[in-house]
RNA sequence: GCUGUUGUAGCUCAGGGGUAGAGCACUUCCUUGGUAAGGAAGAGGUCGUGAGUUCAAUUCUCAUCAACAGCUCCA
C-alpha cells in the first residue's frame, strides 16, 4: 500500500501502481471523466500512468493550466495523426502547447501547400479520429530501437531530435496509428477532445535558426467542448475589435507615414491629449512621490555608451552613429536614458543623507527594431519612456522598492487594471558567474524584492536565472479585460552602471561608497502602454483621459448660439467640450458621436434653451433626462475626480 | 533580417490584358429635422514604386518598398 496525500491535506491509501485516473474514479466517475492529466510530487504525469511510491497528487482538470497544456500538447499529436493519414510521407518537427492557448506541429509538407479548405478537411479528419477514443499510449523504447524506427520511417527530424537524447530516457507515446517520439504526458485517450479549430498556417525555420529548412507549422486549438470553442472565438472576434491599430486610426489618434519612417509613430491632436493626460497623471504622482523631473538632449556622444557598456552590446543594433560636420564627433540618437541619468547624479558630490536620489524624465528613446518586429504601437522605433532612476544605498532598496510598487499599483487601479502578477526574476541558481556586482548584495537586493513583493501582498513569481547580467528585476504582468497577458511595469536593480560611471556617495564614515541605482518605469513606454490601454478599454477612454468628453448637439442651426454658451460654460468648468454645428439630422449627430466613443452626448433644442438645461445622453447606454448645466458640470467632475472607469 | 499573404479614392472594399467602380467621408445646394444614417448634384485615383513581356499592362513576369501573419531578436 502507498500513500497518497490530497492537496487539501488528507490522506490515503491505495494499492501500489494505482493510477490517478483510478483514484479519480474512486472519487466518483464524473471525475474521472474529467481528469486530463495529474501532478505527482510536482512534476506533470500520465493520468494513466501506474504510481508506484508516496507522494503528493493533484488531478488536473481543464480547469488547471497544466490540464489545458496537456490537451492541447495531445491535440497536436492527433493533428499529426490526421496529417498522416491525408498527406503520407509527412515529415514531423516538433509540436508543442502553446503557453497562450492552443499547440501547433511543425510539419515538412515536401513544399506543399495547404489551403484553407484543406485545413477545414484535416479538422473533419481529427474530429473522426477524436471520435474513435484512441488511448494515448506510452512506452520506454531504447535509442537504439528508436533510431531504427525513424529510419525505417523516414523522418529526419526526429532523427535530429533523437542524437541529444539518452538512452534510457525515451519514450514513445502512440494514439490509433500514430506514434511519436514524446516526453509526454498525454491525456488518458482521444475521446477528451470534442471541439478543434486549426488557426492559421505560417512558416518556421527547423529548431528556429534561419540556416536550416522552412517548416509548414500548423496552429490550432482544442476544448473539451463545444461551447467554449464558441466562447474562444468570440474572444477572437473582440480582440479584432480592440485593436489598438484599427481604434486608433477609426479614433484619430495616430499615425504612421512611410515618408516619415517605418516604426515612427506620429501623435494625432486626440491622441496627443490622451497621452499628455496620462504624462501628467503620472508626474503628479511622481512629485509627491519625491521623484525630480530632469531633461537630457536626444542624443549623447557614443563616449557616453561606451562608458556604461551598451555600444559593445547593442552598438550594432542602434541607428548608426552621427557626426558633427567638422570635426566628426560620433554621437549617438539615445537609445535609454540612464547613462545621461547618471552624469546628472555625478554633477555634485553626494553624502548618504542625501540618498535616495529619484531623477524622473518622459524620455524618448530610438532603438533599430529588426523590420519584421515592428507592431502599431507595440514595438516602434522611436518611443518615450516614463523613465526614472533611484540611486540609493544597498540598505534602501527594499524601501524603495515598495514605494515604487505602491506608485505601480496606484497607476494600475487608476487605470483599472486589476489583474495583475509580479514577475520576480532572480539569478541562475547554478551559475552566478555570469553576473557582475558583489554576492552580498545580489543577495541583500534579491531578499528585499521578495519582501517587498510579500509585504504589499503581490501574487508572485519567481523565475530564477531571468535577472539580468546587472541585476535582479520584478516586471508587472498584467491581463486586460480580455484575459490577455501583457508585461506593463518593471523595476530593476543596477549595479553595473554605478560601476561604470564610478558614482559614489560619501558614506558616514567619510569614505567613498557605491550607490545602488533602480531603474523603474511602471508604463514601460507611452507607445506601449496606451496600445494595451486602448485595447483593454476597447477605446473608451475613462472620462478623466478622453480626449473630447462631451459633444454638444443642437436639434438646429437655431440653437448652436445656445450651444456655444453651453460650450463656454463647460469649458470655465475644464470640461472638454466640442460642437456639432452642422445642419444634419440630430439622429446622425448621435450616431457619430456614438461611434467615436464620446461619453456625454449634450442635446439641446427649444426646450433646453428656454429651461435653460441640457438634455443628457451617455455613450452607448443612451438617455439620461435633462439636468441644468450646474448638475451635469458636477456629473463630470465627480467621475473624473473618482477616476471612473467609462462604464 | 527570414518565410508566406496582401497593396485599387481620405476609409472599407469590388473588379480585371483594351488607360477604372461601390459604400462611407469630403464640397455645394435643398432641408431646420427631438435621441444611432434626410435628399440632390459634384469633386476626388499615373490601380505602392521600378523594370520586363505585349500592338496594348492597373491586370501577366521579375525586382523593390510597405502592411499583415509567423519565425529569429528586444538595453
Amino acid at each position: 500500500m502507498i500513500n497518497i496525500t490530497f492537496p487539501d491535506g488528507a490522506v490515503r491509501q491505495y494499492e501500489q501502481d494505482v493510477t490517478a485516473l483510478d483514484i479519480a474514479k474512486s472519487i466518483s466517475e464524473g471525475l474521472a471523466r474529467k481528469v486530463l492529466a495529474a501532478k505527482f510530487n510536482g512534476q506533470v504525469v500520465d493520468a494513466t500512468r501506474p504510481i508506484t511510491k508516496d507522494g503528493t497528487l493533484q488531478l488536473l482538470t481543464w480547469t488547471d493550466a497544466d490540464g489545458k497544456a496537456t490537451m492541447w500538447h495531445s491535440s497536436a499529436h492527433l493533428m499529426a495523426e490526421a496529417l498522416e493519414s491525408m498527406y503520407p510521407g509527412v515529415k514531423f518537427g516538433y509540436g508543442p502547447s502553446l503557453e497562450n492557448g492552443g499547440f501547433f506541429y511543425d510539419v515538412d509538407l515536401d513544399g506543399r501547400q495547404i489551403s484553407d479548405e484543406e485545413l477545414r478537411k484535416l479538422e473533419v479528419k481529427m474530429n473522426e479520429l477524436a471520435k474513435q477514443n484512441n488511448a494515448y499510449l506510452r512506452k520506454e523504447v531504447a535509442k537504439a530501437d528508436a533510431i531504427a524506427y525513424f529510419k525505417e520511417k523516414g523522418d529526419p527530424y526526429k532523427l535530429d531530435l533523437l542524437e541529444k537524447l539518452e538512452d534510457g530516457s525515451i519514450t514513445f507515446y502512440t494514439q490509433g496509428g500514430f506514434t511519436d517520439l514524446c516526453r509526454g504526458p498525454h491525456i488518458p485517450s482521444t475521446g477528451f477532445i470534442k471541439a478543434i479549430k486549426l488557426t492559421n498556417i505560417a512558416g518556421a525555420y527547423w529548431q528556429g535558426n534561419e540556416k536550416n529548412k522552412m517548416l509548414t507549422r500548423i496552429y490550432g486549438i482544442t476544448f473539451p467542448a463545444q461551447k467554449e470553442l464558441d466562447e474562444y472565438l468570440t474572444l477572437i472576434e473582440e480582440a479584432k475589435k480592440r485593436d489598438h491599430r484599427k481604434l486608433g486610426k477609426e479614433l484619430e489618434l495616430f499615425a504612421f507615414s512611410e515618408k516619415v519612417g517605418l516604426g515612427l509613430p506620429l501623435w494625432l491632436p486626440k491622441g496627443a491629449m490622451l497621452r499628455e493626460r496620462l504624462q501628467s497623471f503620472l508626474q503628479k504622482a511622481q512629485l509627491e512621490s519625491g521623484y525630480l523631473p530632469v531633461i537630457t538632449p536626444h542624443i549623447g556622444s557614443k563616449q557616453l555608451y561606451v562608458t556604461s557598456g551598451h555600444y559593445e552590446k547593442y552598438g550594432k543594433d542602434s541607428f548608426q552613429p552621427i557626426h558633427t560636420p567638422e570635426e566628426g564627433e560620433e554621437f549617438l540618437l539615445k537609445p535609454m536614458n540612464c547613462p545621461h541619468h547618471c552624469e546628472i547624479y555625478k554633477a555634485s558630490p553626494k553624502s548618504y543623507k542625501d540618498l535616495p536620489v529619484r531623477l524622473a524624465e518622459f524620455g524618448t528613446v530610438y532603438r533599430y527594431e529588426q523590420h519584421g518586429e515592428l507592431h502599431g504601437l507595440t514595438r516602434v522605433r522611436g518611443f518615450t519612456q516614463d523613465d526614472a532612476h533611484l540611486f540609493c544605498r544597498p540598505d534602501q532598496v527594499k524601501e524603495e522598492f515598495i514605494k515604487v510598487i505602491d506608485l505601480v499599483l496606484y497607476v494600475f487601479k487608476s487605470l483599472n487594471f486589476t489583474d495583475y502578477t509580479a514577475q520576480v526574476s532572480l539569478r541562475d541558481q547554478e551559475d552566478r558567474s555570469k553576473y557582475i556586482g558583489s554576492d552580498e548584495n545580489w543577495e541583500r537586493a534579491e531578499q528585499a524584492i521578495i519582501e517587498a513583493a510579500a509585504e504589499k501582498g503581490l501574487p508572485t513569481v519567481v523565475e530564477y536565472g531571468e535577472a539580468a547580467f546587472y541585476g535582479p528585476k520584478l516586471d508587472f504582468m498584467v491581463k486586460d479585460a480580455l484575459g490577455r497577458k501583457w508585461q506593463l511595469g518593471t523595476i530593476q536593480v543596477d549595479y553595473n552602471l554605478p560601476e561604470r560611471f564610478e558614482l559614489e556617495y560619501i558614506g558616514p564614515d567619510n569614505k567613498p561608497h557605491r550607490p545602488v541605482m533602480i531603474h523603474r518605469a511602471p508604463f514601460g513606454s507611452m507607445e506601449r502602454f496606451l496600445a494595451v490601454l486602448i485595447e483593454h478599454c476597447a477605446g473608451k477612454f475613462p472620462l478623466w483621459l478622453t480626449p473630447v468628453q462631451a459633444k454638444i448637439l443642437p436639434i438646429s442651426d437655431k440653437f448652436v448660439p445656445y450651444a456655444e454658451k453651453v460650450a463656454e460654460l463647460l469649458k470655465n468648468a475644464e470640461i472638454r467640450a466640442e460642437i456639432d454645428d452642422r445642419s444634419e439630422k440630430i439622429g446622425k449627430k448621435i450616431r457619430e458621436a456614438e461611434l467615436a466613443k464620446v461619453p456625454y452626448m449634450l442635446v439641446i433644442g427649444e426646450k433646453e434653451e428656454t429651461d435653460a438645461k441640457v438634455a443628457v445622453r451617455r455613450q452607448a447606454k443612451g438617455d439620461l433626462g435633462t439636468m441644468d448645466i450646474a448638475g451635469f458640470i458636477n456629473l463630470v467632475q465627480d467621475e473624473v475626480i473618482n477616476r471612473k472607469p467609462f462604464e
